[in-house]
RNA sequence: GCCCGAGUGGCGGAACAGGCAGACGCAACGGACUUAAAAUCCGUUGUCCCUUGUGGACGUGUCGGUUCGACUCCGACCUCGGGCACCA
């Protein structure tokens, strides 16, 4: 018997498939498509582990659509712009586009040794004027729907990227990537307007069926829906500052006032008083500090007072307004309305500066009047609320909301905390912001037919400086597109998760010319019907792409408003516990694990030692154990076909229709176990199957074996191992003699009276305890298990001497007699 | 602090709708084959107890509840992991 070559084996079908073309697809109305989609990864060189993972669970989806007679997308592509490229030309003196293409077909070559079925004619590689073009293209045509604006702000600011930072990409008070302690920086940059699409992007999660409800909650967070009022506080000038409260039903409550420290108000209230030196100070102190104070755990609230007051439109009453560092000009009106009874941080703020503490909820059976310790923020009936008292805080809070109506004094309001998506980075590799700026003019967008804004190669990458485009002379310098005069360009780039937001319908049709994708291209396709990926893409690149789906939907250009129906995030892939990497010398290199034991078994393991979702602890015994098995699966199958030639088939005895049943439960169970994700389970059905195949062996001896039944068993074997071991499976499929890829062949049924047991162990139980196994026929009645298992003689011992108070039967399972 | 998720043998994990807890794999042990080893094939393997049987008790983080019956449902708690974190 020819030992199991696997190195020669996927060598030898790696390059059939790619000959054959036999992953390759049409937009076929006739046919029912699946775009079953991964995320593209970042080439940084080497696909790991994860990985892996990713790409091998996408494979298994992909590869049993196809099989069930789908027209499977099944594209891959790079997500080739960003950092490490610009990080490597720094240290090494390589040019980002070089390393950046070096990779990927390095990256490529890997991906294609696990024999993964992608249509790689689709490839997408982001950092490609082919694509980077319809990146501008469309940030121009956002432009156009006010969907990209210009604004100057604080922003976050990472000093070792030297970039700015979108608020999704702050982790933890550092920076997503490096961890860098982010700063805060004043500057003019470009936003997209993503909180225009606030309410769809919120309301929309509610269809999304086939996400796990996490990643929903966790977006839902995010965009973090409020409900409240807004109320007009009055000035003694007359100015209106309006707050916005989720609880407008403590406002009798209100002692003080509070304003961002960065409030424009805050120099007018202050200008020529005796406050305005503290008041200066402090402000920058606050500037100062921000991010790195406001990260620990427990701060304490600082604050200073204007010298001035305001009145509360509800009572008319005089509080002294402040400044403090915990009110942020970002959320809400950047003014806030403090009612230290029923806020613990207006609580401890009011303690600290000594303000007083008005209650004005009180709850049910606790008796409060006496003073408080902390904040009581739950619900109960108003008092010290005039006209309010008595009434629930919860119908207090409309009630209220409606007087200040009528006053015209404030009204209902909804706030959210998304923040419009900061795009501008200050680096070198990534897609040009296609915008021009005129001394005349103003900002002038590029025109449409001059686009791309080519990314030049010949730029200084330094360490320090800043953007090195802006030091690139002739790419600054250009001519306005309006008036033909001098004008600079744009210098930073696009956040690299722009790139990201929309390949997945590039892919549709990846080589359209005049538009980003080809429309019915896309409206066949799209939505992806199933997305696979880390979890830590849950907010950021999710809630991104989802933006620009709706919007590209707005213009009229894909008939989709959610880009992915299902979702699957797959676990981490860790050794001893803890994530893989290099400063913990735990890393697992996927290429030694394919030249050890072939990419099949790589494959097989990483499916089996865990189910998709669940972190995967790799084990070097583990992978030893998949090996073992797919050498297992050759030497049966190879078995099955020398046996098949020379055995006998005349008609099926007790252990053939025992495989012959097996084979069929195993398709019903494996078919079954795919459709969830269940991959792990579906393998361990497989394993079953293989071991019963060598069990029949030694039932039946030799010379006896039903060579009819043997066929049908490899047959079937193979079709349900070909998604999970594609180059075994195929190798085998060729050594039976089949005519045909195993990968084009349909997926197996089953027979439902087949798969059926002719015999059952009927589970007797007393009182819920299992006293007795019997077996009896697969049609029992209920009548009949009932007999039958009160007729055991291994319950009288049991039974004796007490009252059967009740018999349950569950029908073909088990029957408990309640005894007492 | 708030919001999710998870706790099952020595280990990874299974039990799909409340009905045999521990499938499958790893590790360990025993047998066959071999001069021997590896590989392979066949077994055993949750814990404890005794009168060693076709025996019994216990057992899915802890405590309680619902039920004829609970890993599964309900309540409280403990531990671990993740997300958000001055969001008014």
């Amino acid at each position: 018997m020819a030992k199991y070559d696997f190195a020669k084996i996927e060598k030898k079908w790696q390059k059939k498939w790619e000959e054959s073309n036999i992953y390759e697809i049409t937009e076929d109305l006739k046919l029912t498509k699946k775009y079953i989609l991964e995320m593209f990864p970042y080439p940084s060189g080497n696909i790991h582990m994860g990985h892996v993972r990713n790409y091998s669970i996408g494979d298994v989806v992909a590869r049993y659509g196809r099989m069930k007679g789908f027209n499977v997308l099944h594209p891959i592509g790079y997500d080739a712009f960003g950092m490490p490229a610009e990080n490597a030309a720094i240290k090494h003196g390589v040019h980002p586009r070089k390393w950046t293409y070096e990779n990927i077909d390095i990256m490529r070559d890997q991906l294609k040794s696990l024999g993964l079925s992608y249509n790689w004619d689709r490839e997408v590689i982001t950092c490609d004027p082919d694509y980077y073009k319809w990146g501008q293209w469309l940030f121009l045509k956002f432009y156009k729907r006010g969907l990209v604006y210009r604004k100057q702000s604080k922003v976050n600011w990472c000093s070792s990227c030297e970039t700015v930072l979108a608020n999704e990409q702050v982790e933890g008070g550092g920076c997503w990537r490096c961890s860098t302690l982010v700063e805060q920086k004043e500057l003019e940059q470009w936003y997209f307007k993503i909180t225009d699409y606030t309410g769809p992007l919120l309301n929309d999660l509610e269809k999304l069926k086939g996400w796990p409800e996490r990643v929903k909650v966790m977006q839902k967070n995010w965009i973090g829906r409020s409900e409240g009022a807004m109320v007009d506080f009055i000035l003694k000038d007359g100015k209106t500052v309006t707050v916005f409260t989720t609880r407008p039903d403590t406002l009798f409550g209100c002692t003080f006032f509070l304003l961002a420290p960065e409030h424009l108000l805050v120099d007018e209230l202050v200008k020529g008083t005796p406050y305005e030196e503290d008041i200066v100070k402090f402000r920058e102190k606050v500037a100062k500090e921000t991010e790195i104070d406001r990260t620990s755990a427990e701060i304490e609230k600082n604050g200073c007072f204007t010298g001035t007051y305001i009145i509360n439109p509800v009572n008319g009453r005089e509080v002294p307004v402040w400044i403090a560092d915990y009110v942020l000009m970002e959320y809400g009106t950047g003014a806030v309305m403090a009612v230290p009874a029923h806020d613990e941080r207006d609580f401890a703020f009011a303690k600290k500066y000594e303000l007083p503490i008005e209650l004005v909820i009180q709850p049910a059976g606790e008796d409060l009047s006496s003073g408080l310790d902390k904040a009581y923020t739950g619900e109960g009936l108003m008092i010290n609320s005039g006209k309010f008292n008595g009434m629930p805080s919860k119908e207090g809070a409309k009630a209220i909301a409606k007087f200040l109506k009528e006053q015209n004094k404030g009204e209902l309001a909804v706030n959210y905390r998304l923040r419009d998506w900061l795009i501008s980075r200050q680096r070198y590799w990534g897609n040009p912001i296609p915008i021009i700026y005129c001394d005349k003019c103003g900002i002038v967008p590029v025109s449409e037919e001059d686009l791309p804004v080519i990314l030049p190669d010949d730029v200084k990458i330094t360490e320090k400086g800043g953007s090195p485009l802006a030091k690139h002379e002739r790419f600054v310098n250009t001519v306005c597109p309006r008036c033909s005069g001098p004008a600079r360009r744009e210098t930073d780039t696009m956040d690299t998760f722009t790139c990201s937001s929309w390949y997945f319908l590039r892919y549709c049709s990846p080589n359209e010319g005049k538009l980003p994708f080809d429309g019915s291209a896309a409206n066949y396709w799209m939505p992806v019907d199933q997305y696979i990926g880390g979890i830590e893409h849950a907010i950021m690149h999710l809630l991104y792409a989802r933006f620009f789906t709706k919007v590209i939907k707005d213009m009229g250009m894909c008939e989709v408003e959610e880009p992915f129906s299902n979702l699957l995030t797959q676990g981490m892939v860790i050794k001893d516990g803890a994530k893989m990497s290099k400063s913990k010398g735990n890393v697992v290199d996927p290429n030694e694990i394919i030249k050890t034991y072939g990419a099949d078994t790589a494959r097989l393991f990483i499916l089996f030692a865990s189910p998709p979702e669940k972190e995967l602890e790799w084990s070097d015994q583990g992978i030893q154990g998949s090996y073992r098995f797919l050498n297992r699966v050759w030497r049966i199958v190879v078995r099955n076909i020398e046996s098949s030639k020379k055995g006998d088939d005349t008609g099926l005895d007790d252990t053939d229709r025992e495989l012959l049943r097996f084979v069929h439960k195993t398709i019903k169970k494996v078919t079954g176990d795919v459709e969830r994700f269940n991959l792990n389970t579906a393998i361990s059905a497989i394993m079953e199957l293989v071991n019963a195949n060598y069990k029949y062996y030694d039932d039946k001896g030799e010379g006896k074996v039903n060579s009819d039944l043997l066929t049908e068993v490899n047959e079937k074997l193979l079709l349900l191992l070909a998604p999970f071991a594609p180059h075994i499976a195929e190798e085998l499929w060729e050594t039976m003699g089949k005519i045909g890829s195993v990968h084009l062949g349909k997926w197996p049924t089953f027979d439902e009276k087949l798969a059926k047991a002719e015999e059952i162990a009927l589970i007797v139980q007393i009182n819920g305890k299992v006293r007795d196994k019997i077996t009896v026929s697969a049609d029992v009645s209920e009548e009949e298990m009932k007999k039958t298992a009160l007729s055991s003689e291994k319950l009288k011992q049991f039974t004796e001497g007490k009252e059967i108070v009740k018999v349950v039967v569950v029908p073909k399972k088990l029957v408990n007699v309640v005894v007492r």
